[in-house]
Formats: structure tokens, C-alpha cells, sequence
DNA sequence: AATTTGCTCAACCGCTACACG
DNA sequence: TCGTGTAGCGGTTGAGCAAAT
């Protein structure tokens, strides 16, 4: 296959875009839409590639591009989605209304990587001090499938981060979107709340979700919520304890 | 005040998938 | 079936800026 000449070859424009040249790029896709990339900076008489002029269009100039930072839910939602799909960016940006997958592959590599790094070995040290407890007392164990309601019960351990200098990195206002089951097994939306002081347990926006046994632990180790709950959001926020089954279909 | 370091993010590069003749 | 052109994707780069020294 003959790769076509590239740009720099071609005599054609590189690097940062001019206001100017964003307007008639704009003023251009207004007018004519943007059938071929390949034909259109000439069209256009824009000095550069097709390829610039998508890249420009999709990653800036489109107008249905959401500026700004990105929330702590499109934080959880990317670092969701990455769980399933990988570095699938235009997958994961597609289920994000207005985020570019090249924006959020930023992100990725900006900052939820870290924070996954970080919470894979607070993880781990929470796996380890479970084998600890588990090993010392048979009579601590975990809610399991023992006591459940349709066979339905998970047991989750959940865990807030602490940054090194022991700070909680999750706020006192953060609140998120969970989803649960009732009894007949309809999903219902539900909010969570996770308070930075250990000592005040997570709450929901209303009662308990009923479905399945909650294990619900603090950085320090200490049983800080006990509840029922049935919810995929356990699994990407929080640490499945080893011992339970699989979430339950809804 | 000057220099270094680290971070962010727009843009580019190279590759693959797909459409079409 | 094969060759070619184009769009789209993911990885990477580097300019610009802010914070640290």
C-alpha cells in the first residue's frame, strides 16, 4: 500500500491552529458540512491536511464540545468504562456526551491513572490485612451468601483513599449515583455519600438498598457500614471481598 | 529574579479498518 | 481478489505554563 505524502512533504501548514484558520474551517463545515476531509482544506483554502482539519473539528472546534473540567461522576464513569473496554478512548468518549476521546485519553494519563495506581495498592494492602484478620479470627467473617435474599447477597469491602500524608482524598460533599435493585428486582437510582471522617459512616440519599450484605471499611480497617445494597458501582469504587460471589444479574 | 522541574493538553504520527473500483 | 484512498483510532510528542528551587 502507498502511503499518501504527508502534510510537512506537501508544503502544508504543522502545529498550533490560528484563530483565523479556525473560523474558516468553522465558517466552511457551516456551509458545506465536511463530506471529505482529504478535499476539503482546499475547498476551504486552508494551508493544511484532512487529517489536521478532523482532528481540529472533532477535538475543538465541533460545537457540541463541552468545555471545561471534567466531574467527579465523568471521572468515575471513564475509570468505569476503562474497567470494561481498555484504552478504547473513542468507545469510552461516546458514552460521554461532549468529551473527546482524545481529551479523556489526556485525562487518562493525566490523572485517573495515578489515582488507579493508588487505589490498586490500597487494595492490596487492604487485601492483606483482611488475610490478617481472617487468619487470626474465625469469628470476624464476612457477610456471605449465607444469609441472603434470593440468593442475591455480595459482600463488598469499601474503601475511601488516603493520600500519604493520611488525608482522604474523597470530600466531605461527595455524593454518587448508584444504582440498586428492589425487591422485585427493578433497578432504582440511589445516592451514596461518603463523609472524609472515618468515623462517620457512607449513607444513602434514602433507605438502605435491600438486596445484598454490604461490608463497608474504612482506611483503618474498622466496619464502618453495614447494609444491603446490589450494585454494579461497588465493583469499580470499591473492593469485591474475595470471598463473595459474583453481583447478581439485575 | 533566574532557572529548573513537572504538568497539561493540542496536535501529530503511524497504523488499521473499511469502502470502492 | 487486489490495490488504492480515506477515515478513524491509539500512542506519543512537545510547546506553554505554573510551581518549586
Amino acid at each position: 500500500m502507498v502511503r499518501a505524502p504527508c502534510c510537512e512533504k506537501m508544503g502544508l501548514k504543522k502545529g498550533p491552529w490560528a484563530p483565523e484558520e479556525d473560523q474558516i474551517l468553522i465558517n466552511y463545515i457551516q456551509l458545506h458540512g465536511h463530506g471529505n476531509w482529504r478535499a476539503l482544506p482546499k475547498q476551504a483554502g486552508l494551508l493544511r491536511c484532512g487529517k489536521s482539519c478532523r482532528l481540529r473539528w472533532t477535538n475543538y472546534l465541533r460545537p457540541d464540545i463541552k468545555r471545561g473540567n471534567f466531574t467527579r461522576e465523568e471521572e468515575d464513569t471513564i475509570l468505569t468504562l476503562h474497567q470494561l473496554l481498555g484504552n478504547k478512548w473513542s468507545a469510552i468518549a461516546a458514552r460521554l456526551r461532549g468529551r473527546t476521546d482524545n481529551e479523556i485519553k489526556n485525562l487518562w494519563h493525566t490523572h485517573l491513572k495515578k489515582r488507579l495506581l493508588k487505589r490498586q495498592r490500597l487494595t492490596d494492602s487492604s487485601k492483606d490485612i483482611k488475610k490478617e484478620q481472617q487468619s487470626s479470627s474465625q469469628a470476624s467473617t464476612l457477610t456471605t451468601s449465607e444469609n441472603n435474599n434470593n440468593g442475591r447477597c455480595t459482600t463488598f469491602t469499601v474503601k475511601t483513599e488516603t493520600d500519604e500524608d493520611g488525608v482522604s482524598e474523597i470530600d466531605e460533599n461527595f455524593w454518587s449515583q448508584v444504582l440498586s435493585a428492589d425487591n422485585s428486582g427493578m433497578a432504582t437510582d440511589l445516592q451514596l455519600g461518603v463523609s472524609s471522617d472515618p468515623q462517620t459512616r457512607p449513607y444513602f440519599s434514602s433507605s438502605p438498598p435491600p438486596l445484598a450484605a454490604l461490608e463497608v471499611v474504612n482506611d483503618y480497617g474498622s466496619n464502618v457500614y453495614d447494609g444491603d445494597a446490589n450494585m454494579d458501582f461497588w465493583y469499580n469504587h470499591f473492593t469485591r471481598a474475595a470471598d463473595s460471589p459474583e453481583l447478581p444479574e439485575f
